[in-house]
RNA sequence: UGGGGCGUCGCCAAGUGGUAAGGCAGUGGAUUUUGAUUCCACCAUACGGAGGUUCGAAUCCUCCCGCCCCAGCCA
């Protein structure tokens, strides 16, 4: 009997199961996975449900994931891409120890695989023009025409391909092409085109090749050459498997990998193609890869969103082959239940409105005990300043409020949370009749938030010393889309305009504004906030990285 | 109309012939110095549709319908 390994959650999906049944059935001594991105942009929450899923089996199985580098087309890549994303890998929890590569590192292997693919007459060099080439292979329902070049005797391919490597054509003028059937009703088994001329400069091999492999050149082999046992990819890649595994039946390689697909991930008011994350950037919509509004690895990190939120979402949204569009409330859900077991709560008022306690003596100080999470005793306390003028939150309070507002308003009474009950005694306007002021009235035998005679307040609300809090700018930030589907073609009809409020006059809490953490903090009864990398010795800059649930507003939405 | 996939609650998603897990959302209630958290309860006689096989079908068969991917010298 072989014990079950107490990590691994059998059944949770197919993959696993996959897993699961070649270990039982002895096909592998470890299992091997990899994340393969192209350096050629950020990652993004998509990337990481394949990052947690590759990581995850390895991590579950026993065995070892790889992050490999698909740099296989020079135009497009950058170091900038391949840092970055070292980082955010790092960033999310997973670790590939000594196992970095590059496809870029197999180009020697690869190319002597394709020589003797040229000397089995399984592949030719093709002279056609790209043009011709696409005109040839026919459509989705009619079979393709053979090239001309075709039948070329092994000799000449092999000495077009060595003058291709040579660098004695320019770009475009042949590729090397397998020669597999050009009718099949699969078109990626119509001759594919395993190397192209590039005369660029790759962020790695420098100017060294001025022939390039082709995705679907490198990656099986890379695959093979690496030992990955599971090749996990997305369901478009599906078509690609019959030549994935053609390749790796002709060459000589040293093991047989199998390929799986899985649906990628989507979600709700988000849209997470390169091409529009890109022009995102570009087009000045957002404030670069990073902007808290992105659902880049970068973006969700500024913003505040813990890995291990990120981590919980990709576990609890599971591993199908349907394509499904996941309700963005889930991460959202994640990102409130990880913030609200580690977050530590303190003050901060949004929107002030200044309150005057009347009965309170004038230029007194107290210092007011308040815990830092009320789930976890050891996280302590701290003291806050509570004084004779205040500023409590301008949603807090009304003036004709409706049945179900329990907060401030005139003659009700409140409690301050931690300090002491209230009652609104007369609202101060301004010439344009906007509530500028609350004169109220404090109850001394409340302090701590109790009143000694047993009466009960319905609200308990957060405030702040006029003269000890500090100013500070928040930034809230809202979905970055408006519709829940988004138009990816024509995205920017679908921009949310209010993806972004910036409040200039907030407060915060001394302790807060003292401290230099990157520490997600709960503000309490609005949400979790983290310090912005925009701030600065005189102006603090926090990101709301997610509100509180909110019931009141919801009852208040029903009308 | 070629090839490859997928269709189970509003959204994810288990289920692999034995009589529909779970989570999110939602609803009702309890507790609460965050209208937060926590806790309890409710939430698919039904598995894209129609036939068939079977004592028994979401699971097997047939046909139909719908959706996604593929015609880059991108990955």
């Amino acid at each position: 009997m072989t014990a079950e390994p107490t990590t691994a959650e059998a059944g949770r999906d197919f993959i696993r199961d996959i897993v699961q049944a070649d270990l039982d059935a002895k096909k592998h001594r470890a299992i091997v996975t990899r994340f393969p991105p192209e350096p050629n942009g950020y990652l993004h929450i998509g990337h990481a449900k394949s990052i947690g899923l590759n990581f995850g089996i390895a991590q579950e199985f026993g065995g070892r994931c790889h992050l490999r580098f698909d740099d296989t087309n020079p135009t497009r890549e950058e170091q900038e891409f391949i840092d970055s994303i070292q980082a955010d890998v790092r960033w999310l929890g997973y670790d590939w120890g000594k196992n970095l590569f590059f496809a870029s590192d197999y180009f020697e292997q690869l190319y002597e695989w394709a020589e003797g693919l040229i000397r089995a007459g399984l592949a030719y060099v093709d002279d056609q023009s790209q043009e011709e080439i696409r005109l040839a292979r026919g459509t989705l329902t009619e079979p393709g025409k053979n090239s001309p070049f075709r039948d070329r005797s092994v000799e000449e391919n092999l000495g077009l391909f060595r003058r291709m490597k040579a660098a004695e054509f320019p770009n475009g003028a042949r590729v090397l092409r397998a020669r597999i059937d050009m009718a099949s009703g699969n078109i990626n088994l119509r001759d594919p085109v395993l190397y192209r001329i590039l005369h660029a400069h790759h962020p790695r091999t420098g100017e060294k090749w001025s022939i390039y492999p082709s995705y679907d050149f490198a990656h099986g082999q890379s695959d093979a050459i690496e030992g990955i046992t599971h090749s996990i990819c997305t369901l478009e890649f599906e078509d690609h498997r019959p030549l994935y595994d053609w390749l790796l039946d002709k060459l000589p390689v040293p093991s047989k990998p199998h390929q799986y697909e899985f649906a990628r991930l989507n979600l709700t008011y988000t849209l997470l193609s390169k091409r529009v994350l890109t022009e995102l950037v570009r087009g000045g919509h957002v404030a670069g890869w990073d902007d808290p509004r992105m659902p880049t690895i970068a973006g969700l990190r500024r913003r505040g969103v813990p890995p291990a939120a990120v981590r919980e979402f990709i576990k609890r949204i599971g591993v199908a082959k349907a394509n499904s569009v996941v309700d963005v409330g889930m991460l959202e859900f994640c990102i409130r239940e990880v913030l609200n077991q580690t977050a530590q709560r303190r003050m901060a008022v949004l929107r002030p409105l200044k309150v005057v306690i009347e009965n309170y003596p004038e230029g007194k100080v107290e210092e007011i005990e308040a815990v830092n999470h009320p789930d976890d005793p050891a996280a302590g306390t701290r003291r806050v300043a509570f004084g004779r003028e205040l500023y409590v939150e301008r949603d807090d309070f009304m003036e004709n409020p409706p049945k179900k507002f329990f907060r401030l308003s005139p003659g009700n009474e409140v409690r301050l949370r931690y300090a002491y009950f209230i009652t609104c005694r007369e609202v101060v306007k301004n010439a344009a009749g906007e509530v500028v002021e609350l004169r109220c009235t404090y109850d001394p035998a409340t302090r701590g938030g109790n009143a000694p005679d047993g009466r009960k307040v319905k609200a308990t609300m957060h405030w702040l010393s006029a003269s000890h809090s500090k100013p500070a700018e928040i930034r809230l930030y809202n979905p970055l889309f408006a519709n829940p589907g988004p138009d990816a073609v024509n995205f920017t009809a679908d921009l949310n305009p209010q993806s972004l409020e910036i409040l200039m006059d907030a407060r915060v809490e001394a302790d807060v504004a003292a401290s230099h953490s990157l520490d997600v903090m709960q503000f309490e009864r609005q949400g979790y906030f983290v310090r912005d990398k925009d701030s600065t010795a005189d102006r603090l800059v926090f990101n709301r990285t997610i509100g509180l649930r909110d019931a009141f507003a919801k009852e208040v939405g029903k009308g």
